[in-house]
DNA sequence: CAATACCAAGCAAGCGCTTGGTTTGTAAAC
DNA sequence: GTTTACAAACCAAGCGCTTGCTTGGTATTG
């Protein structure tokens, strides 16, 4: 199942908003400013201004400004978990798992859905107490499987530490990168990204 | 030299605020107010009634809020900087200056300028671009201490990955570990979390 | 008696959001 | 194939509130 198709029964779904719509429109552009800007630091003005609407046009889509940063969140962590559902399921091996995972993660933070990723990293704390859980409940479920794949590592005696701890490692150090990858300059890929992180503990390319 | 002569030197050479007198108080509480809150969502009614004063009373000290954000970073970076100096020049081998620096980082982050450090980290983007640049500049001197041991380890064949890779990863395992790790709870100290990191990277303790 | 630290009051600007009314898309009714 | 009906999408205006910061004056301190 190619990313495409993911992406397309997740719309069919109703689970995403289709970025040719009006509703998935705003939500692209919300995703952008919010993370170039932050949430707080971007008005609802700058969001109607992005889609060419009035700012009181915006609350005929959402209630409040949180619920457009909720949204956000929402929509791109079930994308994201479907993709890397799929490419844990296409893997053989544990290794090649947790290297399809970090391949994963690596283009959510850094492709398409960079922005909306960054955001669910960078402005959590702007979300509401009540949504933060429910955003959290999804969460979850991703993490659910990195932990199995780590768990499987460890026990193969090929991981010496804490499957918890290291995924909460690589949650910071994959996020992290956005902040400072840019694969138009110094010519590294996210496929050579993606060795560089394997390299970094212990598993050489290819092994 | 151990961590509070390091202090008091700088602190006599005016590099950072007693925490003692009425500008370090603040900063200190202003630290925690933007960690906790963020810098956009406190106000400074918020920064005045953490230390007892009127907000506009605050403006006799700093001209904008801004420069008392900027000053958390600097002083902040600055004290660190001189930290993770000591701590490199303490230990005798590359793998040991690498845990040195791990755990250094682990206590800045998580310790007494945790706050501070937080603050550094997920709050960079409400500095204005000039302040960045000034920050930025120290920020070098620091991270030279890093890349210096991690080269040392590359070049004796213990690290596989491209030191530059290594160290923007480490920083963001290592900040993140703000957002998660609770000493009191789950009996993991900060010792355990730094082993942790060096297992994860494959250097299994005392070796 | 000067400098430093502070208070009380408030201003101008910007914020999220509301309101009442107009346009636009769609589809059944005639 | 034009008319009617109606909801969805949007606009223009602005309200009530909060924001960072200013001002003019008063204690406090060495």
């Amino acid at each position: 199942m190619n990313q495409s198709k993911i992406l397309k029964d997740l719309i069919s779904d109703n689970l995403v908003s289709d970025p040719n719509g009006a509703r998935g429109r705003l939500l692209k552009e919300a995703a952008r400013l919010f993370r170039d800007k932050g949430y707080e630091r971007t008005t609802v003005r700058d969001l109607a201004a992005a889609v060419g609407i009035q700012s009181g046009s915006l609350f005929h889509h959402f209630r409040t400004k949180e619920e457009i940063l909720k949204a956000v969140m929402v929509e791109t962590i079930r994308l994201n978990t479907a993709l890397m559902q799929a490419a844990v399921d296409a893997a053989p091996t544990s290794q090649e798992k947790l290297r399809a995972l970090v391949r994963a993660e690596l283009e959510s933070v850094n492709g398409q859905t960079g922005e909306a990723m960054a955001v669910l990293v960078f402005e959590w704390r702007s979300l509401a107490e009540e949504s933060q859980a429910d955003v959290l409940e999804l969460r979850d479920i991703y993490e659910k499987l990195w932990l199995d794949t780590l768990e499987s590592l460890r026990q193969e005696g090929r991981l010496l530490a804490d499957p918890f701890v290291v995924r909460r490692m690589l949650t910071g150090a994959l996020s992290w990168t956005v902040t400072w990858y840019r694969p138009e300059r110094g010519g590294l890929t996210l496929d050579g990204l993606t060795d560089q992180t394997m390299a970094m503990m212990g598993f050489a390319p290819g092994a």
